[in-house]
DNA sequence: CGTCATGTTGAGCGTCATCAACAGGAGTGG
DNA sequence: CCACTCCTGTTGATGACGCTCAACATGACG
């Protein structure tokens, strides 16, 4: 559960007994193999997903056979914390990799976040995170051409990986795991997998990015976030807020 | 401020009380004529707006010009909430029609929300609703084709319309003011003008929907749904929930 | 009456989707 | 160990969807 706590401590003050009190209503674990379905569109959880481990996704099918992943998250987020307000998932979330999940019972977590407000605190932010995030893949999937798309994808991936500490850095050079395939990008990206194949060629070609089977590379963020129109601004909600007197009491 | 408490109370159970409590904090009103920013990318503001009248937008302006529009909202809503965590703006909030708006100093609604937990509460759901909301955009923006694309936001505006009153229905025709141009539509759709045009009048012969300059019409929402693929799943937090006997206790 | 915003139409072209085929690696079962 | 299949990546050919540029129509407004 160590990830999980950790992040909710990135996002607010925590009071220090809490990391007993969420590993003491934890009812059960689960693994995934990847592509597989952790919540399904229609489901009405009884219990809060945390992923401990592997990346999942956001996603919608629609009736033409499209699927339209809607967003990326890796180990520590509770993807399906809306099920606590909003009974039915109105979208699938599956898995990309192998996946790790522990469960939490709606009831202890609603009267965990009842004594700790500071919990419900850091919960809506995640939520505001999330919503800032959606708001870029819109103008992702709106504005910008395919080459540009993809590059601002990998952009986001690096910035968020590395402020976990999963990403290593040299300098400007900046590499992870990798273990998205072509079809994962091209339903992320609302582009064809042919397409996504060609665009990744072009930017392999201009030396943005090298991309194996299980590695990324980014040889320098700066030059593809300047190529993708990158601006971490909309990420910031993930950084330790700066703590003003105000906001403090 | 009818407007914002009321749609509060679609979402949460608030305290009798909280009607005066909310008027009190108000610290100011201001009007805005159409297509003026109200916040914009990098603004730290310090009171919440309110929007009392309007429609209004969130945006982005890309480096090449585009922009786009990630959200459309009504009358009610604090499209700046945010700004309560996350001190700077990642993007401009927008008025697409004259608009009035009123204004709540950060520091009385932090105040207020300590002691109210309930219209905490309420704004995290509002939080969650816009997520689903923005969810919906990217799979509309993702991987429906231009005249699916515009179908399905018009079923959307005329469903949260319809919600709050602010649409007629007669049968399973619903019709609405209409205030916005084929290049606002262009923005939230992320097509060209001319493209969205010429969708409109593809559907326009079809008999899918009506559309002057000051009004909308959709003689028969259950077609327009079929052909858009629109299920109004996503929105469903907007309805006042049934109270589980969990869920209220 | 001129100006401006909005809507409309035509022509040409580029991006990207679709369909199809094939190559390589990983895993499986005989 | 080899044959087989499946998944993923790659490439080519073709055409559709949607963009751009341009011109013009219309109504609102001063």
């Amino acid at each position: 559960m160590n990830v999980f706590i950790d992040r909710l401590r990135m996002i607010a003050d925590l009071p220090s007994d809490i990391d007993r009190e969420l590993e003491g209503i934890v009812s059960s674990t689960k693994t995934f193999a990847a592509n597989q379905d952790i919540v399904s569109h229609g489901d009405r959880p009884s219990h809060v997903a945390v992923l401990l481990e592997g990346w999942i996704c956001r996603n919608k099918i629609l009736a033409n056979g499209k699927r339209q992943v809607t967003a990326l998250h890796f180990a520590g987020v509770t993807p399906d914390l809306q099920s606590l307000f909003v009974p039915a998932m109105d979208h699938n979330i599956s898995t990309l990799t192998s996946a790790r999940v522990a469960y939490i019972p709606h009831t202890s977590l609603r009267e965990l976040m009842g004594s700790v407000p500071e919990l419900a605190h850091a919960f809506w932010q995640e939520t505001v995170l999330e919503a800032a995030i959606a708001r870029e893949w819109e103008v992702n999937l709106g504005a910008r051409p395919a080459e540009q798309r993809i590059a601002h994808l990998f952009c986001e991936i690096a910035t968020r990986l590395e402020r976990f500490g999963w990403a290593e850095r040299n300098g400007s050079t900046v590499s992870f795991a990798w273990p998205l395939t072509q079809s994962h990008l091209a339903d992320a990206t609302g582009m064809s997998v042919v397409h996504v194949n060609r665009s990744i060629q072009a930017l392999r070609g201009d030396g943005l990015i090298e991309l194996t089977r299980e590695k990324a590379t980014i040889p320098d963020m700066d030059e593809l976030g300047r190529f993708a129109g990158f601006n971490a601004d909309y990420l910031l909600a993930e950084r330790p807020r700066q703590q003003s007197a105000e906001g403090r009491q």
